[in-house]
DNA sequence: ATTTGTTGACTGATCGATCAGTCAGGATTT
DNA sequence: AAATCCTGACTGATCGATCAGTCAACAAAT
């Protein structure tokens, strides 16, 4: 099956499944989806090819899956912090921001390698468009409702294209990883995970409310 | 020969080059890098396959070519707008982003298709960072140091960081394309490209002075 | 208690299709 | 006629996918 949660008893059975999931998961995000092949995922794996396609079905299904998994992790965090926030606070655009930018970026919410296939996702063609509609879309919308309440404004759509800016900005941020580096000349460090995000935050916040201005 | 420049008389000879061109451009945007095949640049470009090998002779030298040509266009109209920008001006940060974010979206730096090979150039892996290395650092560098001059600092960083963040904002733009109608229900047209323009640089240009508060 | 089904997990071998790339030679231009 | 442009036919490699079949585990029947 590929209805995931095999381990009912012990809960310490990480079947082939998982390390296929995991495999995908790294090559899909260095190569690409058309990039990556079932053979390589394989051997990352260290299972054989036929077991891919004995448990997911297709390349397509097995991407799909790696999406969906991370997804349900992300949204879950990220609806988690939303909540945390009071949205009548001053601070409160900045911690939907926060709420917004922190699991993709985290550890918690997907290895490194899933930030590259997140942000392949937005700038993606069809199949990619139509994961991030079904993955991504309602917690989007609950942000979106969100900025617009603190905005203060009565349709969505500066909330709408609030939300569709800052998301480019995290996916620059994602994908920079030493270009910023090398843009300044490699004499800074790797900033701190949490650094970026303040200047993420930061540049957003600023976005957004002059975007809202009339 | 694939060293270009093919026309050094008249200027008007549009060769099967172009076509070739073309089409591979059309392809390599919808179909990302991996996804596109020489088969079906061929047919769409109405020439033999064996023609591309001719000219370009491998996939990679045939996408870099396209690369080049666009960006040089491109980064020629962005210095050009860049150049006419007063850094003393009130106004010199939102010109110096219109300079930056109004070629690759107009017709004249570049077809609809190759505003999305260019998200993905960024975004991309080993292979289109070392493109936009070559075809777009240097331009980079003029317009941070612009960014740079504006903001009254001394070290580069913070203007490299909203260069990289800016940039990020005008991809999540081009990738869009449609996806803000989604998001709030079918209702809108499509926007006008001044007015996303307008959106683009009033967020980026709040953005950027954020970043650069102490 | 041992034999006999039945199942899910897994693999090696191989399928047809498609991939980028090659080459000899015809066609066109100069 | 010499160089350049261009093509049809082709190659080896690799792609995703399929297949028959092995193996361990568990249940049913004896």
């Amino acid at each position: 099956m590929l209805t995931d949660d095999s381990q009912v008893k012990t809960g310490l059975k990480p079947l082939k499944v998982d390390q296929i999931l995991l495999a995908a998961e790294v090559e899909f995000a260095e190569r690409g989806f058309e990039g990556a092949g079932m053979k390589g995922i394989a051997k990352r794996g260290d299972v054989s090819q036929a077991l891919l396609h004995y448990h997911f079905g297709t390349k397509d299904k097995l991407y799909a899956e790696v999406i969906a998994q991370r997804s349900k992790k992300i949204n879950e965090e990220r609806l988690g912090l939303l909540a945390q926030v009071d949205l009548t606070s001053k601070t409160a655009l900045s911690g939907i921001l926060n709420a917004l930018f922190r699991p993709p970026l985290g550890p918690s919410g997907g290895a490194r390698s899933y930030a590259r296939i997140f942000s392949g996702l937005i700038v993606g063609r069809e199949r990619d468009q139509a994961l991030v509609k079904e993955h991504y879309d309602p917690t989007a919308q609950k942000f979106i409702e969100s900025i617009r309440i603190v905005l203060g404004h009565d349709d969505r759509v500066v909330a709408a294209q609030s939300y569709t800016l800052a998301l480019g900005a995290l996916i620059a941020v994602i994908a920079r990883d030493g270009r910023v580096e090398r843009l300044m000349g490699e004499s800074r460090q790797k900033q701190d995970i949490e650094e970026i995000l303040e200047q993420l935050i930061k540049f957003s916040t600023g976005g957004v409310l002059a975007l809202a201005a009339a």
